[in-house]
DNA sequence: AAGGTCAATAGGTAAT
DNA sequence: ATTACCTATTGACCTT
């Protein structure tokens, strides 16, 4: 918003009426309802962290507040437009709420994060301020929580996206690892297969016809072939299951008998709580995580439900379904 | 003097 | 149209 903004049309012609014109006040019709002139109140506990924003002029205007000793003149009950401009008063000058103000506003924030009209001029009342002031008070003070609120978010999605990356980074190395695993035990069938071939050519059996000779020689290389099948392909298989870590792949290699195939597809209750296991985590890893809207879309405050828990810090899974906290959980160290 | 904090302002939006 | 709220911003004050 540059100074542009700040030149009020409406407020020149305010100032205006007021300096040429004393007795002429602008009227709750014309949508200045609550322009009021400072004054000496009796029932206002004099200040020094109260603006102070004496009027040339002091006049006094009743509005539903009361007289207003400390602020200039506004549109809006509580952050509208200013009625005057600034050059046609003593520069203002801003003082902080006292000590015991703040605290006293931050236990009612603590409780209700928006204040009903009437707490705010009751509570107005116990300290001294006017209305608008616990207004604008308690509008920045959610601005500021918000602010807080969204760098505690940031910083769990960061913490979130770190745990998940690493995560990630290990599944890659665990797969590369496994695929060097399969390629060298590949080429050890490989080797195998022509040590057998290499084997049945030198020792031809000694009383076995020509043609059944062949006939053998063929039936024989089949089987070979199809033992590498079955074995490449259940290696391929266990490689997967938990047996893959506890070494086991040395059966196929010391084991003489052809490949079992009823064997090695035999439904393992490890492998199927293993699959169950990995599909969750695939399900989970590869669903869209829960995250919380984004910065651009930030909830409003109502849909945020900031709710006294809220308030102190409870919020680790803000705007997460209940059934997500399971999930997130894991991460509960990160913030 | 620079930078941070905070009360206050300006303008926009949604609900009524 | 009014109202309450939000966001961005200003400007006074304070701390370093």
């Amino acid at each position: 918003m540059d100074d542009g903004c700040r030149i009020y049309g409406g407020s020149d012609h305010i100032t205006a009426l007021l300096q040429h014109n004393n007795n002429q006040l602008p009227c709750s019709s014309d949508g200045f309802e609550s322009l009021w002139f400072p004054s000496p109140s009796p029932s206002f506990q004099a200040s020094d962290t109260m603006v102070d924003f004496q009027n040339a002029q002091g006049r006094t205007i009743s509005t539903p507040d009361g007289p207003n000793p400390n602020l200039r003149p506004r549109k809006r009950e509580e952050t509208g437009d200013d009625g005057l401009d600034d050059s046609s008063h003593q520069p203002e000058k801003k003082r902080r709420l006292s000590a015991e103000q703040v605290q006293s506003l931050e236990r009612t924030f603590e409780v209700e994060n928006k204040l009903e009209p009437e707490r705010k001029v009751q509570l107005a009342k116990e300290l001294g301020l006017q209305a608008r002031q616990v207004g604008i008070w308690f509008q920045n003070r959610r601005a500021r929580y918000k602010t807080k609120q969204l760098e505690k978010d940031y910083d769990l999605l960061k913490a979130n996206y770190d745990c998940l990356q690493t995560h990630c980074d290990n599944l890659i190395k665990e797969n590369e690892g496994l695929k060097d695993e399969v390629t060298v035990l590949a080429n050890m069938l490989k080797l195998r297969e022509k040590q057998t071939v290499n084997t049945i050519r030198s020792e031809p059996p000694p009383a076995m016809e020509e043609s059944e000779d062949v006939g053998k020689r063929v039936t024989m290389a089949a089987m070979c072939k199809q033992e590498e099948a079955s074995s490449v392909k259940s290696d391929i298989v266990d490689s997967e299951s938990p047996h893959c870590a506890e070494g086991n792949h040395s059966f196929l290699l010391e084991n003489e008998e052809p490949a079992n195939s009823s064997h090695i597809f035999e439904p393992d209750p490890a492998d199927f709580s293993q699959d169950e296991e990995d599909q969750h985590l695939s399900r989970s890893l590869l669903s869209p995580l829960p995250l919380p809207p984004p910065p651009y879309g930030f909830p409003k405050l109502e849909e945020r439900s900031y709710s006294a828990a809220d308030l102190h810090g409870n919020s680790g899974c803000i705007g997460l379904p209940v059934d997500d906290h399971h999930f997130w959980s894991c991460f509960a160290g990160a913030d």
